[in-house]
DNA sequence: AAATACCTTTACGTTAACGTAAACTTTATC
DNA sequence: GATAAAGTTTACGTTAACGTAAAGGTATTT
């Protein structure tokens, strides 16, 4: 279930296959604010939520203390603070012309390997007319065609 | 120019704005060819250009390695071996991947960055409705307005 | 009570991607 | 020919993000 109140350290560590070593250095890096029942850490489903981001985070390349600025800064921005409130919205303004980059990086990759796979292709329509040539020239036998 | 033939390596380091000692580790991981005069390095444009795709790699949170591999792989595909080219193919396909995984995560954190910046503007009218009835209720002197 | 399965802390080790310093050579300029 | 500017190699230092023991606590199962 998604609407579960508590997680253990396995629990999101298998969910979101990392280690628990790395579960706990999250939290270790103030990411993460489990609570304790003995010694054994309880986590919340905010918790789960910003382990998701966390990961979602690395996988564009962000590091763990740039996620981490935009967690503190979002806990910390009390709605009644205006020069917090605009400050969190220059924030994110420079995180949307980040992610802008990155789009045109992406774009851009693409295009190459468009590029570059209808070359590959290309090499390969080559090969296989020769074979083809090759395999008529010895008509007498039959034989199997190749699949990938 | 962009049709220079060969640069030298402060000159790359400026254009990309990155350290001389990155350029030359980038070569020492045999990411970079540069020829030599006596000991100087000379970088061609070829260099140049994948001086660009290192750099907009890292962008995108490519290690190095990767980097590497994909160089590799484009150059040692000769487009006379079919094993090569399916395997580059392959390749390709998994990057293409990567990078959809990666379009996803960046069309979600904008989405969240959209409620994030609906809320703070929110948060920002109500603060200054509240201002103005202040002003309204004290139109008697005028006064200064509380900073901190 | 012994084993099994999770959990904990402490702490040293590792890899990637450079930074930084030292000592030196080559080329351009005054 | 002295000096500055840009290049070089060698090599140790640093940071991030964990990996990997070691040594031990707690709870359930057998």
């Amino acid at each position: 279930m998604n609407t579960k109140k508590t997680y253990s350290i396995s629990e999101l560590a298998k969910e979101f296959d990392v280690t628990t070593r790395s579960v706990r250095f999250y939290e270790d890096q103030g990411l993460l604010h489990p609570t304790r029942r003995g010694q054994t850490r309880i986590f919340s489903s905010k918790d789960r939520v910003r382990l998701k981001l966390i990961l979602r985070g690395k996988r564009m390349g962000f590091s763990l203390a740039e996620t981490k600025e935009l967690f503190d800064l979002w806990d910390e921005t009390p709605s009644g603070n205006e020069k917090q409130l605009l400050l969190m919205l220059e924030t994110l303004a420079n995180k949307r012309a980040q992610l802008e980059q990155q789009k045109n990086d992406i774009a851009q990759a693409e295009m190459e390997m468009d590029t570059a796979e209808a070359r590959c292709r290309e090499a390969l329509a080559e090969l296989q007319k020769k074979t083809r040539k090759q395999a008529k020239a010895e008509k007498a036998e039959p034989e199997v065609l190749e699949q990938k």
